[in-house]
DNA sequence: GCCCAATTTTTGGTATACCATTCCCCTCGG
DNA sequence: CCGAGGGGAATGGTATACCAAAAATTGGGC
């Protein structure tokens, strides 16, 4: 691997930053003070948050600093039918093209969760939600889809991340999951497509949920 | 409208070349090179550079200079699969929360299409083919499904316009265009999503043959 | 004549300085 | 006491200078 640009790494500092809660929606990110607070000039700081910009973390405003996305509930719901598409996309090519091996790493993530679940690591078990998803967006064989699937993925990791918190359902997670698997390795576009919709579909009733809890 | 940056500007005299084939695929651009022809300096040259490589048109090479994009056959097709789910998508959603004036922005699209079609002026055709995808991609009421639908447009723009060029089957196109239009106006998700399925699956074999016909 | 290595040149990456605009606060006038 | 105007501070946008690394070229050795 050849060595990360530091305008990447500070990018990725910032957005670990924001996705953990450590920079609050709506605070003000400007270009000077920031790259005074992490050593660094503000030529590489800028273009840090011009790709944390484009990832939809920060909205830039004409001559004005830019500042931490807050995205509404309309948005949210936007953004994961659009998910929710291209999940079913992958499935259905994942069906056709998934390697066994691919298939084999899917259920060994899924059987992943189910320890973390069992051992109450909900940090680790969220993450290995989204690498669960990611990696049937990978069996699909299309990689600008992967590419894609995983910049919406990320961009709605904050609001996942705080309504996966409650997880009062996380058993209904792992069994949608485990139908999902079942349903790759007997290459069952069908069942796929019917669980992946009905997965997401729970997963915006939590969001909703979440947005209500906040709002009050 | 705020004064567009200077960065903007160049990106978008830069992606207008690249689209039109004034810079060849494979070209590269340097930095210092095209900063000098366009007289900026190189720290906008350097953004517009960034943007237009997040759009795809241009190549970044780790310590070498970014080259135009030269997409391969089977990124093209992946590309294509993912926007024949996002307007397909689009089209469902369409059915459900157009209002009845984007519906009539769309006929009149069409109809615009028929008789630029009928004057012959392809340039005009092809762009308002575009236009009338993207209309209906925003009469989804999913702003960041228009945006996406757009990004994943504008980056297919040159391989399509030059597949349209010999364009055996605007007769094909228009009648499609008219059905998809037809099944709108009558709210009919499932004629929309034949239809559009159809058409892009057609432009899809359009592509292949283009590619067939370069490579001899 | 060919290949390898040292050097030179060119590249992107970074830091810094300067500018125009805008925003904010303070003061002055009603 | 309130509002409008002005000045200063802070912002992002741009230009430029410098650096390290990598690629290309050239010269020497085999």
């Amino acid at each position: 691997m050849t060595a990360p640009t530091l305008a990447e790494e500070i990018a990725n500092r910032l957005r670990h930053a924001i996705l953990l809660g450590e920079l609050e929606p709506g605070s003000s990110v400007g270009e000077r003070e920031n790259a005074q607070r992490m050593g660094v000039s503000r030529t590489p700081m800028r273009e840090a948050i011009r790709i944390l910009a484009k990832e939809g973390l920060l909205i830039l405003r004409p001559s004005l600093s830019p500042v931490v996305a807050d995205p509404s509930l309309q948005q949210v719901e936007d953004e994961l039918t659009i998910i929710r598409a291209l999940e079913v996309l992958s499935g259905d090519l994942a069906c056709i093209h998934a390697t066994d091996a691919q298939i084999e790493t899917i259920r060994a993530l899924h059987e992943h969760m189910v320890r973390l679940a069992e051992e109450g690591d909900m940090l680790r078990f969220f993450e290995t939600d989204m690498d669960f998803h990611r990696a049937i967006s990978a069996a699909s064989g299309n990689s600008r889809l992967e590419e894609l699937h995983g910049q919406l993925l990320a961009r709605l990791w904050r609001v996942r991340f705080l309504s996966a918190r409650q997880a009062w359902d996380r058993d209904r997670v792992l069994k949608q999951h485990g139908l999902i698997v079942s349903g790759l390795e007997a290459r069952d576009a069908t069942l796929v497509r019917l669980e992946t919709d009905s997965h997401i579909e729970h997963i915006q009733r939590n969001i909703q949920g979440h947005f209500r809890q906040e709002s009050s």
